[in-house]
DNA sequence: TTAAATTTTCAAAAAATATTGAAAGTTTAT
DNA sequence: ATAAACTTTCAATATTTTTTGAAAATTTAA
């Protein structure tokens, strides 16, 4: 495999792999060539190298930008703007755990909780209802909640949870 | 909030949620619905609870059967399948996440090995591309790796997981 | 067997999501 | 201030994903 190839395929790859992190295909796909790239990339670039519009490529950099991914570049004499990604991957990964934490996880543990505090009518549907309902918020939280204590530890976290969970 | 409310509610959060967890809406739906429910459901009382098509719901619980959450319940002198979803939400964690190790995180694996191994021909570029690529099938690997042996020790995981992880 | 009850399959339709491209908006150099 | 260079916005379009429903298949009771 010669490098184009293998560009292509890692793209390609981590495009598809978006959902997996909640992301959509072209964002993570420009997120990948960031990734590869020797240098800050423009728009221009960025269209070229993937084949997408510029309006895609445009509202997809502000996401990645929203998430704490990418950042703006300012290249001094340069008219257009540039782009870098994060290219450290434990930091990029705890900034993409962070990130679904607060916008996803963070609301449906208070919609748990919501469901969960509901009165006992002492109908046995109602009982399961609040039991399963807490369960899962109790899950929900702990869950949440060894994310951003790991995530917080910014230096090699991954490595130090790691050790921790496995002596 | 009375129960239909909050029945109502949980669902469809749950059902929003799916997507966190891989599965589709209706999937995660179905799944919910199983979960507060106090006994097994035929596919005409899911059917009617969530007003989804009879072709729908029987996909839909094939491929839970597939992830190994819901089971059929065969009951004696019953014509019609009965379902039932696991109750205990750890052990639902741990399906899921050894489902997507395998299902999705497995396969990324693999490439990344194969991107990160080409040959390096001494340009800048090929440099970047095996270095990043390297890294993230490091990283990637790692994460795996935490999942599968978590998930491996089946009784109280994120208990113990949460203790090792904090002291 | 046969036929009624039930489930599965899958092509077509609907819904949801992503992408385009051109007009409007901004920024910067002069 | 003007206009060229560049970026953003968003309605229209295309693509992907999900859902439907009816025909085919399967199972069970008699």
């Amino acid at each position: 495999m010669k490098y184009k190839e293998a560009k292509d395929k890692f793209i390609s790859t981590w495009g598809s792999l978006g959902s997996l992190w909640g992301i959509n295909k072209a964002m993570a796909q420009i997120q990948a060539l960031l990734f590869i790239a020797t240098k800050p990339l423009s728009m221009e670039d960025i269209m070229d190298e993937l084949k997408i519009s510029r309006g895609n490529t445009s509202m997809n950099l502000r996401q990645l930008m929203d998430w704490g991914i990418v950042t703006k570049e300012i290249i001094p004499g340069e008219r257009r703007e540039y782009f870098t990604t994060e290219k450290d991957v434990q930091e990029l990964a705890r900034i993409v755990a962070k990130e679904r934490s607060r916008r996803e996880i963070k609301p449906v543990i208070k919609i748990l909780k919501d469901v969960s505090s509901i009165e006992d009518d002492g109908t046995k549907n109602t009982k399961e209802l609040i039991k399963q309902t807490k369960a899962l918020h109790e899950l929900t939280d702990t869950i949440d909640l060894m994310i951003n204590k790991a995530v917080n530890q910014k230096q090699n976290w991954l490595t130090k949870s790691l050790l921790k969970l496995f002596k």
